[in-house]
DNA sequence: CGCCGTCGGTGATTGAGATCACACAGCATT
DNA sequence: AATGCTGTGTGATCTCAATCACCGACGGCG
């Protein structure tokens, strides 16, 4: 790809990555259309019940995508790194956001404006079916969500889904079996519906059959098996 | 069954309405393209986990679309009745289908392959929009499930909110406050995650707080106030 | 007719997890 | 040091809904 095209854009090869996929006139064009901004830590991109204004690709960092309820508590869907699309569904549909997104971490975000996406997407079948494929995944995504909280009732048995997802997001790395731990025991219990407290428990449990270990934020998981076999149960 | 009258033209209104928004040449390129059947109750569209074949237009009837955990459970997403695509996400990503989508009464049904619908999206930009802003309801609405489901603890609050939906499907019919009950105790238990107990036990107690009636399969509920105050709580 | 399937109603029991209420550790600010 | 603040660990209690175990009703269908 032509990278001396992109403006303001760094060579961040991450960037470059989310449009390798489509044509180069395509992805220009897009270059050309999208404002790129840097957001601070806990920025609100756009929050669940607003008018959609446009779709924001993270180039550089991680977004929290939440829903939260009447009573006040919360559900963290998914984190979501560079090289996505965020809000397509609400800007295509025309429709509310559906989720809160919010930066975990110093992140460089390109927004598009919803009548320059809806053109693009006229424009361009190409551009079109790329984020239609997003949007699919969202969607394929947010259905597992669905089964791992509802068809398991133990609280164990979510938390032992949730770790084996983050080991599988962690293949490639020098340590397989070592995760970095950035979260909360408050965000983990939002991320599969239980209290703080809980979650707290589950992990002294869990030291104690020695699933885990954790050292400061880094969580050593030495028996993947055994922590798929909590998930049959 | 008169299947070859309906093959290439089918004069039923409804069934033109899902194509009314797109321009004639694409409508009726999809119309020559797909395959229109006519299912009994209870066939099986596709099932979780199955490759994708194509996509799956409803033109009459209404299908259920379920996802299922590995304990047997199920859970409904939603009922989908004519005019909407089925399948949709994972056509177009690739990826399986992520839920279970089965006929509820007798349904005509026309079936996309994967490849026509790919090409067709690529050659017309307006009939991917079409389809991406269908990917993008359905996504929406699963959110809404999320968030019916977590956010509101108690069974009975998650019941109310499920009449309530009904209720807004129901505006355009003649008695407003009455609905045709089509589901058993044990599927209204699997759209809000309850056991088919709790939904007996919920309903008793609803009659005895005068929020609902019940005759046959008619269910009246005279005071919509009433049951949303049940949500708010 | 009697048999069998699915559906609905209800009681009794029970257990998992929410909730409340602390204590404590780390870390920054002043 | 003193003071917060945020995150964590753990006990005690309680509540709601799952589960088990029935029974009655209806509707075919042999």
């Amino acid at each position: 790809m032509a990278t001396h095209i992109m403006n303001n854009v760094p060579k961040n090869a991450v960037a470059d990555k989310a449009f390798s996929d489509l044509p180069a006139a395509v992805a220009s064009a897009i270059e050309q259309e999208a404002l790129t901004t840097t957001y601070p830590t806990g920025a609100v991109l756009f929050a669940e019940g607003q008018a959609p204004r446009g779709v924001f690709i993270i180039r550089r960092g991680r977004v929290k995508l939440s829903i939260c309820g009447s009573d006040g508590r919360t559900l963290i869907l998914r984190i979501v790194d560079s090289g996505s699309p965020m809000g397509v569904a609400a800007a295509v549909s025309g429709r509310q956001y559906e989720a809160t997104a919010e930066t975990q971490e110093p992140s460089e975000i390109s927004f598009l404006r919803q009548s320059d996406l809806l053109r693009l997407m006229r424009q361009h079948g190409e551009f079109a079916l790329w984020v239609t494929q997003h949007i699919s995944q969202d969607y394929a995504c947010t259905c597992r969500e669905i089964r791992d909280l509802i068809l398991s009732d133990s609280a164990s048995e979510k938390l032992a889904r949730l770790m084996v997802g983050w080991l599988d997001q962690n293949v490639t790395a020098p340590n397989p079996s070592q995760v970095k731990l950035a979260l909360t025991h408050e965000e983990i219990g939002q991320m599969i519906g239980t209290s703080r407290e809980t979650v707290s428990r589950l992990f002294a449990g869990f030291k104690k059959q020695r699933l885990i270990q954790q050292n400061g934020c880094n969580l050593v998981i030495p028996n993947r098996v055994a922590l798929e076999s909590l998930i049959t149960a």
